[in-house]
DNA sequence: ACGAGCGCCTGTCGGC
DNA sequence: TGCCGACAGGCGCTCG
């Protein structure tokens, strides 16, 4: 599911809680029980539910894809990966069939990581960036400039898709966001990043960040069964949009797979010249 | 240093 | 109705 609207959105709604849920800040955890094992990356199954216990919930925020959870020691660290989803519960309602770990908290509720694909994991650690180390620049940060932007593709020679998927560049971009960013940037997805010119990069910049946003604003992205709450798929110009209409210029959309993964763009909107560079 | 291929998993959808 | 392949907001691992 997530990507990085749609991790804030949740880190939003487990924060400050909305009509629907309480806020977690505060609570005491009580209990944990692992319902799917390789669901828990560190530390182990046995030690796990005996650290957690009795910790409160501090603050929660987000890293690149990851949620972070601050607890009274310890760091809860959490990557939903493609279908993971975290929910609120009364203590009192059965358990979902996709649920693959509880926490009970004080006042008769529960947090339930939900993972249908089981692909999602969970840290729970005092060194949180022994985890977190590897990440790149978050994009919406001060300190991710253009020129910065800039010198990261000018150091590699790598198809710019595959590039702003990868995390250790820039945290937070996955397949939905960067399609749509190299569309309003009018850049192919498959030139190589030492080609781009400045002016194009300060306009990939200026792409990122008002894709991201505007997903934020919409609370993410909501396009089947795995994420709900978003509508920010109202405004998606390629993702999805196979050989319908390009809003700009009524080409038709075309999809490809680059990485293993499909891709989405504008053959008109985004020439494909020079991606041999 | 890079890209390609595959594994990890379950669910949904469209075609026959 | 049932079966079968394609596909899905991610990432880590091999192998050239």
């Amino acid at each position: 599911m997530p990507e990085l609207p749609e991790v804030e959105t949740i880190a939003n709604n487990l924060n400050a809680g909305n009509r629907d849920q309480p806020s977690l800040i505060g609570r005491e955890i009580l209990r944990a029980s692992l319902i799917w094992e390789r669901t828990l990356a560190e530390p182990g199954p046995n030690e796990f539910p005996e650290r957690i216990a009795g910790q409160s919930i501090l603050s929660i925020g987000r890293r690149g894809k990851f949620l972070r959870i601050q607890l009274s020691t310890d760091v809860l660290l959490i990557h939903l990966r493609m279908s993971g989803d975290l929910r609120v519960e009364s203590g009192a309602a059965p358990i979902g069939k996709h649920s693959r770990l509880i926490l009970e908290l004080a006042g008769g509720i529960r947090l339930a990581f939900v993972d249908p694909r089981k692909f999602g994991r969970v840290w729970l650690t005092a060194n949180p960036d022994s985890i977190l180390g590897g990440l790149g620049p978050e994009p919406l940060d001060d300190t991710f400039t253009p020129q910065a932007l800039f010198e990261a593709l000018r150091g590699r020679r790598r198809q710019l898709k595959p590039l702003l998927m990868d995390q250790s560049i820039i945290a937070g971009l996955g397949n939905i966001y960067t399609d749509e960013a190299l569309h309003q940037a009018r850049l192919h997805p498959l030139l190589t990043s030492q080609s781009i010119t400045f002016e194009q990069a300060e306009r990939l910049w200026r792409s990122i960040r008002s894709v991201l946003r505007a997903g934020i604003q919409r609370n993410g992205t909501s396009i089947d069964w795995v994420y709900q709450g978003g509508d920010y798929q109202k405004f998606l110009r390629v993702y999805g949009r196979s050989s319908q209409p390009c809003v700009e210029c009524g080409a038709p959309i075309e999809r490809i797979i680059i990485g293993q993964r499909s891709t989405h763009f504008c053959p008109y909107c985004q020439p494909s010249s020079g991606y041999q560079d």
